[in-house]
DNA sequence: TCTGGGGTCCTAGGACCC
DNA sequence: TCTGGGGTCCTAGGACCC
């Protein structure tokens, strides 16, 4: 039987938990982020319904920003600890399918499935997953890369959403075939037609950055990327980005399903305050508190630290780490203090401070 | 309308050792 | 007196993703 993966993505996933409590919302321009205060500065939209997005309110955007664009939204808080609950309800209903499971975050999985007909497949997750008032569009595709870009082509029906980054809001003649069932199928087949003459950010792996780079080599859309001299991307972009970009443009990728979960390498805790520190008792005070909460939460899972780095972000937005290696390994938040203070004290701070972090590298196990 | 938080991986340059 | 390369560790920074 043939190998298929799927790329199951929640649709506006916190948006969708928060209807489940409160089913009056459904249908609404609801907007999660922050404490639920649309005046909060410095805080962010995490997820807005389809309704909001309406609006043009997206991930990302100031709170204050989209309660202008979108007046009549409900606000509402994050609440962390419900979505990672849903979350891990949907992923263990996807392991009762015959598939292999790779969590990718809390409202995306990979899926391997060894079937004959894999919309059947997909069509029996989206009806299980209904059964949890959530939905899902599934991506389905010979590897990793296509089935996550199937998903845009999946989310673009009916929704009215580009089907892909940069890739304008043109939707595939299959898509609109399939009659809006949030399922999508990418292969070789029809990736030259679907795929080609976008622009190389449409990529899954390649952002705003690589693109530019790109356009300036003279590549500008996935099909100048795929006749690219391998040559040449290895040496604008290294030995193994450079050929990995080639790849891409070939939609060529990974198919392994990891089941595992990943071993964490390291963890962080970083902050926005509401107002700018100015004060450097007040910096060490919040480098030392995120750096004990930081070190707790470690300490907890039984991880050893071996780096500590600490991360600057002035009003100006100019943000840098810096970052040092333990004299020894160590699980003694005290000591994990006391180099992040250090670590901090590298630092010129001559300007207010926006943002402080503290990250610990972790021994690998 | 000023721009969140938590991750992973890659690259480059200097130090240091053989 | 002057000059090799290779390998590894360390830090800084960049880029991507959800």
């Amino acid at each position: 039987m043939p190998r298929w993966l799927l790329h199951v993505d929640l649709d506006q996933f916190q948006a969708a938990v928060e209807f489940r409590r409160h089913p009056e919302l459904r249908g609404r321009a609801v907007i999660v982020g922050g404490n639920g205060d649309p005046d909060q500065p410095r805080k962010v939209v995490t997820c807005a319904s389809y309704p909001a997005r309406g609006y043009g309110v997206r991930a990302g955007m100031p709170l204050r920003t989209a309660a202008r664009k979108c007046p009549d939204a409900v606000f509402l808080p994050l609440d962390m600890a419900t979505y990672e609950e849903a979350s891990e309800e949907v992923m263990n209903l996807l392991r009762t399918f015959p598939v292999r499971v790779e969590v990718l975050g809390w409202d995306e999985a990979f899926l391997a499935a060894d079937v004959e007909d894999p919309e059947r497949l997909a069509r029996d997750i989206r009806s299980a997953i209904a059964e949890l008032d959530l939905t899902c569009s599934i991506g389905i595709g010979d590897n990793k890369l296509r089935a996550k870009l199937a998903t845009g082509f999946a989310k673009a029906v009916g929704k009215g959403e580009p089907a892909l980054r940069g890739g304008g809001v043109d939707t595939p003649p299959e898509a609109e075939d399939a009659g809006g069932t949030g399922i999508f199928r990418l292969t070789a087949d029809n990736w030259t037609e679907l795929i080609s003459h976008r622009p190389t950010s449409a990529l899954w792996g390649i952002g705003s950055r690589i693109a530019k780079r790109l356009g300036e080599l003279g590549i500008e859309s996935v099909a100048q990327l795929a006749d690219a001299d391998r040559q040449v991307l290895a040496a604008e972009f290294g030995p193994t980005t450079g050929p990995y970009l080639w790849v891409l443009g070939h939609g060529a990728g990974d198919t392994e399903v990891v089941t595992e979960p990943r071993i964490p390498v390291g963890h962080s805790k970083s902050e926005t305050f509401p107002h700018d520190l100015t004060d450097r008792a007040d910096i060490d005070a919040q480098t030392a508190r995120l750096a004990t909460a930081v070190a707790e939460e470690v300490a907890a899972t039984g991880r050893i630290t071996h780096r500590v780095g600490v991360t600057v972000r002035t009003n100006t937005f100019y943000t840098r780490t810096k970052q040092r290696k333990l004299p020894a390994p160590t699980t003694d938040v005290a000591e994990i203090v006391q180099a992040a203070l250090q670590v901090l004290d590298r630092f010129e701070l001559d300007r207010p401070v926006r943002l402080l972090g503290v990250r610990l590298e972790l021994v690998p196990e």
